[in-house]
DNA sequence: GTATTCTTTTCATTCAATGAAAAGAATACT
DNA sequence: AGTATTCTTTTCATTGAATGAAAAGAATAC
């Protein structure tokens, strides 16, 4: 009759229910019950309760296989939050117009946590469309978008986040020059390595515009701060469609909430 | 020191925070605390409780105001979700070209426990873009794409779902004729009347897709049986963008997962 | 300036959650 | 076919985490 039943210290329910749907990313999107277990750090016995209660409401789901997938609760929970208006409505003819222009890959990225949280993509379509996706994330501080998001904070909230104490010195003074010049430029890995140029599009939440190609540097020369610069067409480009991003967002976006019966 | 601190019975710690989080719908997006306390039937102190934790997950957000909306976490989830692969890929380029060619408004749902679930729409841009978008849902049986699924369903699965007694006899009657024609029409409650004509989209998961207008009834003329049918050539149409629905779908979902370092 | 509504903290009580273990399935290997 | 291995599900004694009434603290309305 071995030791039994000790409720794990200092982890709420709520925290392990989102260990458990957090174990879902986007090279696993079906899983098994001992899949799913092992990343969140839970017994099988605790997972399984805890998936069965989820699959009740249809927060997960089952296939026939019985392979477990986040269920259709959670993604209509999803579109309504506030990150979710970058998607959709008018933004789509403004960054597919940009994508026409530029012939390069346009992405939004919006603020979340530790990391940069990629929300929408506009490529061309094809064969050769470029890894990513929505949901991707890249990093914060070896992005274009990051730093740009990064630049764009309070010296209070950036503080807050915990940056590898490595590249601090130099990466102040980087977020410097891009609040200067509005723009950040870097050879971000992604699958391969692409250049990227950034910009701030103000808004609720903060975004940053992006555009990238794996193949051709002209947006790049060599270090953060190298000596070519991208073309001021492109740059203003850029800037005018973080303008009509926010615009749009700042529109439909923030409503508050009408009284409920 | 009256009497204090019983937990709820018969509700588990995640449906309380599924109730707190399905407080949010479309039209509340943003909420105080006492407002999404109200609908989940909850005490202020729990979902108070409740929302601290999710806040520091970011499965909730808070703006500068106080009003929490659901967070970027729960986002990023959703779109891990089965449902979700409806949207982007290659069916907006399908979809779009159905919306030109009909002048109606293009429409995906998939089942979701007792009602429709709304998951992707094109119509034209513009002024009179209908009331819409993802997450609406309609009326199981009061739709066109709600009978479509219906009747896509094995009588097991059927009898799982709890249906309005009134119709049973007729509804049985007109599923049997939506499965034998392949389609089906209903003048349908969406903030408006509008007028539907729906098929099914063979998949995993199985989905039905709909045209309609607000407007011109010639997709339908009275009851659910009446005389004069939808023309042959849409209905061929939307056969044909239903199967290249399907195909897409089952090329890139159901993917198996891959095994974690 | 007072009343009302909303948010946050406190705390004694206890129930729902917990996880080790074992039984039951399914799958893989020989 | 038989055995080993891995995965899923059930059980159950124990207790830690969750609970909600109440009161204090803010904010807002009147």
């Amino acid at each position: 009759m071995a030791i039994s039943g000790t409720g794990t210290p200092g982890k709420s329910v709520t925290e392990r229910v989102f260990a458990v749907l957090m174990a879902f990313d986007i090279t696993h999107r079906r899983m098994t019950l001992s899949q799913i277990s092992r990343p969140s750090g839970l017994p099988v016995a605790t997972t399984f309760r805890l998936l069965n209660s989820l699959e009740g409401i249809v927060a997960v789901e089952r296939n026939t296989a019985g392979l477990y997938s986040i269920g259709a609760t959670i993604w209509e929970l999803g579109i309504l939050a506030p990150t979710h208006d970058v998607i959709g409505l008018g933004t789509l003819p403004l960054l597919t117009r940009l994508t026409t222009d530029s012939g390069m890959v346009v992405r939004v990225f919006v603020f979340s946590g530790q990391s940069t949280l990629h929300v929408q993509e506009v490529a061309r379509q094809g064969p050769n469309a470029p890894a990513g996706g929505p949901g991707l994330t890249l990093s914060l501080v070896d992005s274009a978008a990051g730093r740009v998001l990064l630049a764009g904070l309070s010296p209070a909230d950036r503080s807050a986040i915990p940056l590898t104490r490595t590249h601090f010195d130099r990466l102040e003074e980087n977020l410097a020059l891009i609040r200067t010049q509005g723009w950040a430029r870097m050879a971000q890995a992604n699958g391969g390595v692409e250049y990227a140029v950034a910009v701030p599009a103000e808004g609720r939440p903060p975004m940053a515009l992006s555009v990238s190609t794996p193949t051709k540097a002209v947006v790049h020369t060599d270090a953060d701060s190298g000596p070519a610069a991208p073309a001021p067409s492109l740059i203003r480009e850029l800037r005018h469609v973080a303008h009509g991003l926010a615009t749009i967002l700042s529109g439909s976006g923030n409503l508050e909430a009408r009284t409920r019966a």
